[in-house]
RNA sequence: GCGGGUGUGGCGGAACUGGUAGACGCACUGGAUUUAGGUUCCAGCGGGCAACCGUGGGGGUUCGAGUCCCUCCACCCGCACCA
């Protein structure tokens, strides 16, 4: 009699058994022999405290590779940590007057909690907690060996700074120029903030994406615009004229504004003749210089700084300037004389912070000089364009073209004038080729309590000193204050105070903490032997890295890849790792968001899931019985309360059924739609495994060598071949669309009393425990066992389809007739082209469709098609 | 504006190098089992009475196009006054 699958019971006897059996420890590169490797990684969680959908999506997946390598006979290393350090801890301890550290050790063990019933292949003798001291101990070793090797560095800076909550916020924390919090308007302030010099590594970074084919092309794009690397040249303009009231006295940075030259880069010195105006950024120094002796221009530069800096204010801004009263000698002609002016449109964060403006072949450029009414030519002639009539009004023209109207370059393409402009600016010393970049140094500093703290003390006489080695780690003192605003490290009454290591003298240590992408920057590193006493244990970490496989979401698809490929290279520099291509990750597969449908009650307010039902072909909420406003699928969030509780789910139908569902119908790396009906599909689904593994006779009666048994042995074995490619495509849904069809068929054979069929159904049962171990384990366990199945099926070898029953003696082909199919034949496999045409053209229904007409041609593929044209 | 992607039944989606479009699942319909079902099982399920028509629209290459080429449209994502 068949009994029902109860996952209740069944879930955590087979957690316990893979716990004995330690079936998931990973070998270290010694024990390993000449065991293949796989490290395999999901991007870790940040510890709310609260297991969500996406986890369970991500999650399963990691778990699904991670087992299908230890199935093949891999070293795996599939770890597990938390990436603890960052504001919400922060922003609990304010609201809850907790401690961080303590809030944070909560939320990871009650997550860790969470994380248990999904039968996770984790090794968590692994596990890496980075707000931890054995973790950022570390971190402090790798920030100093990278000063020592000149790739940290401090400088002032713009910041954002909220003059409420006295700190700096990120970009991201700034909506509409106010502080995400506060409400206060953010100003930007200048401060002394550390730097990873990842501009050093601009060109290999980008260069060496091209090798990363294992990564989606969007990834790779996305990096690439951000690295932004554009060809062009320097071009310096000797002053002709300055502003009597400018100082003549050298400025801070050894700069003397009245008779040093404006250095400019363009992308094209090949309309250096079209030339109108210099244009600086309101916030570049010469503007400041002029702005202390010239109160209009001190006004502009406020009024620039006031402008929000948001996309949409962008849009709408109108291009102003001020003419600061410079004149520039052309570098071509030093008779010509061009004024410079200050714009609003010129960014002080790229290239030099100040444009030639050639307004005939730029948007921006023509906008500007229409409006001040400044003159400008044409330079490009379009490919059909005449000289004598070609004008340039309102729109730029920025394709290429011959160059005219420019003394030498007349006649040139755009591409020759380019060259021949920079050998030009050569010559006379008034230019060079260069490469920009769009990339900036990396600022870490952040004046925040909950962060590793940066190892420097800043002596009054000796400056800034690293901390001696042997007094690391610089520990968070545990009692901070969260009753005012600012960091709570800045205020705190001993910690900052120490003795200078340099001179004995009294000094302080550097308040701010690292930016929280620092420690995920390198614990793909660390996770190879977290318990290492160097930051990382070069010998695991040479055989472990390059990750293998590296799966998260695409938010990340920036900041936290170009960090770490940032961060495997400067520790390959630093000595610190053996990784010669700097690339930390060899595959990556980004996943899409778990959404669900919203729902609004008649008076407006979110509903969640289970506060409504759907009868009678409309949907009702429950309390009330009033319908409900369907909204669209939208990624699960609290705020729209469409949210699925994973635990409710796990408790209702098991894990094995949430990871099923997970990893079915939608492709991976698209959007998956959560809903109540397709839980209850997958939960179909495991039941069925269960009892098709039930019903398998418990013995062979005799070979499955034809009919029936033999097709259900084929389709056995065409499953298998599927379900391993889909895998290792990353296509789970297609896999389990598979599955589903061998169920299917074992279903089916259950009627059957062919002799051989309980053979047949045996061997297709034990393939099919086998393929779905990896997507439902438990269940898949349990089937094994109930099957006679030696040992665990986590551990049994992954099975090989058998190639002599991947092809059929005969096969079905398709007649089409004039490309329209018409007809199917049955033919030996064996059959040649000729042997094929004549079964199609002794076909009835082909006989008919060709009656009247003369055959002109037969296309026989073989295996595949067969196509008559006739007339 | 620049870059990337997607478009296939009522829905999510299959379809290897051009070769039977709609696998598999959901929803729906009919039937059987059951005291009952949000159970299980069986069957049907793109449109059209049909010839035929159908993979966002239009054109093309080909014996044959969801797949290749041209063009247009819609939506999504990333970056953005980047010189």
């Amino acid at each position: 009699m068949a009994t029902r699958y109860n996952p209740k019971e069944t879930e955590p006897k087979w957690r316990a058994a893979w716990e004995r059996a330690q079936v998931f420890r990973t070998k270290s590169a010694k024990e390993a022999g000449d065991m293949p490797k796989a490290y395999v990684l999901e991007m870790f969680p940040y510890p709310s405290g609260r297991l969500h959908m996406g986890h369970v999506r991500n999650y399963a997946m990691g778990d699904v590779v991670a087992r299908f390598r230890i199935a093949n006979g891999y070293n795996v290393l599939h770890p597990m940590g938390w990436d603890a350090f960052g504001l919400p801890a922060e922003n609990a301890a304010i609201e809850k007057k907790a401690q961080p550290r303590s809030w944070t050790l909560q939320n990871i063990q009650a997550m860790k909690d969470q994380f248990a019933p999904l039968g996770l292949s984790f090794d968590w003798s692994k596990e890496v907690t980075t707000c931890e001291p054995d973790y950022y101990e570390q971190q402090q070793r790798i920030f100093l060996k990278m000063l020592e090797n000149d790739l940290v560095y401090r400088r002032t800076a713009k910041v954002n700074w909220d003059p409420v909550e006295n700190t700096v916020l990120a970009n991201e924390q700034v909506v509409d120029g106010r502080g995400w919090r506060s409400g206060a308007v953010v100003e930007q302030r200048e401060l002394e903030q550390w730097f990873f010099r990842i501009t050093h590594y601009a060109d290999d970074l980008l260069g060496a994406l091209n090798g990363l084919d294992r990564w989606p092309d969007k990834v790779r794009t996305m990096q690439a615009n951000w690295i932004g690397k554009s060809q062009g040249a320097k071009i310096w303009w000797e002053i002709a004229h300055a502003p009597a009231a400018l100082s003549r006295d050298k400025d801070s940075s050894g700069r003397n504004h009245a008779s040093d030259p404006i250095e400019v880069f363009t992308t094209r010195p090949d309309t250096l003749f079209g030339a109108s105006f210099l244009a600086l950024a309101p916030d570049h120094p010469l503007t400041k210089a002029i702005a202390e002796h010239r109160p209009d221009v001190a006004k502009f530069m406020a009024d620039c700084a006031a402008r929000g800096t948001s996309e949409a204010d962008i849009e709408k801004a109108e291009k102003v300037g001020i003419d600061l009263g410079i004149r520039v000698k052309h570098p071509f002609d030093p008779s010509w004389e061009i004024p410079v002016w200050s714009a609003n449109f010129v960014l002080s964060t790229y290239g030099t912070g100040a444009i030639f403006g050639s307004p005939a072949g730029d948007q921006r450029d023509i906008e500007f000089a229409e409006k001040y009414g400044l003159p400008f030519k044409p330079v490009v002639l379009p490919p059909g364009a005449d000289p004598e009539t070609y004008t340039v009004r309102g729109e730029a023209y920025t394709g290429d073209g011959t160059i005219y109207n420019s003394d030498f370059l007349n006649g040139l393409t755009t591409k020759d004038a380019i060259t021949a402009a920079i050998k030009a600016l050569l010559n006379r010393q008034s230019g060079e080729a260069t490469t920009q970049y769009r990339l900036r140094d990396w600022g870490v500093s952040r004046q925040r309590y909950w962060g590793c703290p940066i190892p420097i003390i800043k002596c009054a006489k000796c400056g800034t000193v690293p901390v001696p080695d042997d007094q690391l780690p610089v520990l968070l003192p545990d009692n901070a204050d969260f009753s005012e605003p600012g960091n709570p490290l800045a205020r705190h009454p001993t910690w900052k105070h120490v003795d200078c290591p340099s001179c004995g003298g009294k000094a302080q240590r550097e308040t701010d903490t690292m930016d929280t992408f620092v420690d995920s920057s390198w614990y793909f590193a660390r996770f190879t032997d977290p318990k290492s006493k160097e930051p990382i244990n070069k010998e695991e970490a040479a055989y472990w890295l390059p990750v293998d496989q590296y799966i998260g979401g695409v938010e990340h698809a920036v900041l936290h890849l170009l960090y770490s490929r940032f961060f495997t290279r400067a520790l390959r520099d630093c000595g610190l790792l053996d990784l010669p291509s700097g690339e930390p990750f060899a595959g990556l597969f980004t996943q899409g968001m778990v959404t669900h449908e919203t729902y609004k009650s008649e008076t407006g307010s979110w509903l969640l899931p289970e506060e409504i039902e759907k009868r009678d072909g409309g949907i009702f909420e429950i309390a009330s019985h009033k319908p409900v406003t369907l909204g669209p699928s939208e990624k699960m969030s609290k705020s729209k309360k469409n949210v699925v509780d994973p635990l409710q789910i796990i408790a209702d139908y098991g894990a094995d059924c949430a990871r099923w569902f997970t990893l079915s119908d939608s492709p991976p790396e698209r959007d998956f739609e959560w809903s109540e009906a397709g839980v209850r599909g997958a939960w179909g689904s495991i039941q069925k495994l269960w009892a098709l593994a039930e019903a398998t006779p418990a013995a062979d009666d005799g070979p499955a060598t034809e009919g029936e048994p033999l097709e259900l042995r084929r389709l056995a074995h065409r499953t298998v071949r599927d379900v391993t490619a889909g895998i290792e495509k990353f296509h789970f849904n297609v896999g389990i669309a598979r599955m589903n069809e061998l169920a299917n068929a074992l279903r089916k054979a259950e009627q059957s009393t062919a002799p051989g069929m309980a053979t047949a159904r045996r061997e297709a049962m034990k393939l099919f425990a086998q393929l779905a171990a990896p997507f439902a384990p438990h269940v898949a366990e349990e089937c094994w066992s109930v099957l006679g199945g030696a040992g665990m099926v986590t551990t049994a070898k992954w099975p090989a389809p058998d190639p002599a029953l991947l092809v059929s003696d005969t096969l079905i082909l398709p007649v089409q007739i004039n490309g329209k199919k018409r007809a199917e034949i049955s033919v030996p496999a064996s059959a040649d082209k000729a042997a094929v045409e004549a079964i199609a053209r002794e076909d009835d229904a082909v006989k008919q469709h060709l009656s009247g007409l003369t055959v002109q041609k037969v296309i026989v593929v073989p295996g595949r098609i067969v196509n008559i044209v006739a007339s």
